[in-house]
DNA sequence: AACATCGAGGAAAACGTTTTCCACATTTTG
DNA sequence: CAAAATGTGGAAAACGTTTTCCTCGATGTT
């Protein structure tokens, strides 16, 4: 015992305040440290570490001490001072496209739930919101962290630079380069489902909402394309800018007032669906009546829409879940050639926005046109 | 220059790699340290770490070593080091009640938006998630954020223990205890409001589908009664045990079923009602024709119910970015009494689950029953 | 030309832990 | 009873920064 003579009372706050603040001791209170409870219990600060990690057994008495100690300092080890040693932070990071698509929030819950299992914190990242500046911020993040997830659309050679980093990275339903483990919802087969139905339910002139077909949305596309091909019926594309209402809500009428109007619509995601629905009606088009509409993600607002919207689970919190738990496996050590790939099987949600083709498309769109 | 003689070549990957695993230097790369630039610009570390918070100002030729040295190392500096040093973490703490609820997703929104421009990050914690472990997890989160938002439910004796760990907190969306800034919107007037509404449209019968009278939402509850007992109207009350969808859903029948059924409904917020409007249709009732339905944060799906629903915005975004505004200022210093509270003011968002009173409750029971 | 002034740069002490030894006392073994 | 094994606890070196002095040379002032 060096600091304080044995045998000697250890008045606690004394001790704990006495160090910081000379004289005026009371007047802002710093946190204890692993210096006042060993102090507090005379003994070493290695042996309150060993104790507090249980790296070592001790003597019962010395055992006893220290407890007290922490209980009456009401010590708590300052996580930033472990890192530094350990390399651990106990944080992961999550890189989200958008917060407020509640597909991406599902992900974020559930990918919080198996982080809570394991101690862990979320540090999370809306790439929408950081746009420019986001990788200065994933570099800033990435020290922070034990792992990413992320699950946004980046460019390339950003995803270069976030791998340098060294840092274990899942990818979440995005395509992921060799090497780097990624789950996501088997897209492909989803778009392909789809397909089916609409064909099944006598659609013939189907049109897909979505994104170029050089975007990250290429299952989706090449699904439902592969599947019209495979019933020998042609496919109209319209293009969205963002997975958003207001973009599904944009290009509503450009689908909707043309001469060879769909009969059926297939968007890129719910949202899109929703946007998309909401303008037609007040377009004048009934949904299913006159044109079928389906999206993807299955977010729980798509019961309460007008008609209820059939779409595609895509089990997101599950996908949150998972993705958490590739990282976590790799944060112990696991080779990620060895954990690969992963991909959730899509599910069918059959509701009111499809039916079987009712009208001819000519007739619906003079409807429309009266209507209003 | 002590660590390298003057003059000398500097091998950048050399000196950084063979410092930490000396011979197979090339297998695993550590990051490079501050160390390693001092040695490759051949100066001291504290020079290195003047020159990059610009504390200081050097010579030409050593400020173009330092930045040479610093390019062609990719050096970052290590956060959690700095932290230790400065006390501060570059994170706040955002505790949120249900990540899934959109209101709190835009708070989140909000929030990290001005986060960003002040160079934060955000650890999220959702509240929902947590549960019984809620304390020691704001306790581990406690020392690795400058300062917390809180805008979820909380026990007093745990929002005593989150004011003790010393870090700047604010509160939103929800009561403050003396002493601590807080940020909400005026639920008070909010739900006044929508009870002059209702009592202008000719509702004589009005519901409230909340929480019990003690618990947070007792603003909304209050605004409500005191505006229909200021017209001399009675205020019926129905009680959610959580803000979602599903107890939306879950309290639907027993409000619409009963004898005098109200002829308005005044919902705790959007998703309680979105999901009372659901079950109501599909037990005949028909909106607003039948019955008026009020939400109260004006989430964006709002819009897209059928009907659309009318409801009070909130301004969940602004409450975000105002609360870590607040935030920010306690963090830069300024004393929290002189901060306060901050108080929104509501917007009435018309739309259609709200109209002037049309039919006696009477004879909708009947027809609702015979639609069946 | 002597002296104060100033500015550039460095040495070293923090920050609060974990971890690797090492020393010593105690018990077990031959 | 000596020797070896075991177990308990401590000293000190990390981890990668920031920050507070200090030194030393160069410049400007009488």
């Amino acid at each position: 015992m060096s600091r304080v003579g044995a045998g000697a009372v250890f008045p606690a706050f004394e001790l704990c305040f006495s160090r910081y603040n000379d004289g005026k001791r009371l007047l802002m209170k710093k946190k204890p440290t692993i210096r006042d409870v060993a102090a507090m219990a005379g003994v070493s600060i290695a042996t309150v570490s060993k104790f507090i990690n249980s790296t070592q057994r001790f003597t019962a008495p010395v055992e006893r001490r220290i407890q007290a100690a922490i209980e009456q300092l009401q010590y708590q080890s300052n996580p930033l001072a472990r890192s530094m040693i350990t390399g651990k932070t106990g944080a992961v990071g999550v890189a989200i496209l958008d917060i407020s698509n509640p597909h991406f929030t599902n992900i974020v819950k559930g990918a919080n739930r198996v982080a809570l299992e394991h101690g862990y914190n979320l540090l999370f990242v809306d790439t929408e919101e950081s746009q420019a500046r986001e990788d200065e911020l994933l570099e800033a993040l990435s020290r922070r962290v034990d792992g990413l997830i992320v699950s946004s659309r980046m460019p390339e050679e950003q995803i270069d630079r976030l791998l340098a980093f060294g840092k274990p990275v899942v990818f979440s339903g995005r395509p992921a380069p060799a090497g780097v483990p990624s789950i996501g919802i088997d897209a492909y087969a989803a778009a392909y489902m789809i397909g089916e139905l609409l064909v099944k339910q006598g659609h013939r002139n189907i049109a897909y909402v979505g994104f170029a077909p050089a975007r990250p949305d290429k299952d989706r596309m090449r699904g439902l394309s592969e599947c019209l091909e495979a019933h020998g019926l042609p496919l109209s594309r319209f293009e969205v800018r963002g997975p958003t209402l207001a973009e599904g809500e944009r290009v509503c009428s450009s689908v909707v007032l043309r001469k060879d109007k769909p009969d059926a619509v297939v968007c890129y995601n719910d949202l899109v669906a929703i946007g998309f629905m909401g303008v037609a009606s007040s377009l004048g088009i009934s949904i299913p009546a006159d044109m079928s509409v389906v999206g993807i993600d299955n977010i729980p607002f798509g019961r309460f829409t007008s008609p209820a919207l059939t779409t595609v689970d895509t089990q997101s919190e599950r996908l949150g879940e998972e993705a958490m738990r590739l990282l976590f496996r790799q944060i112990a050590g696991e080779n990620p050639p060895d954990i690969g790939h992963m991909l959730l099987e899509p599910r069918l949600v059959m509701r009111d926005s499809t039916s079987v083709r009712q009208v001819a498309p000519v007739a619906v769109a003079a409807k429309a046109k009266r209507a209003r």
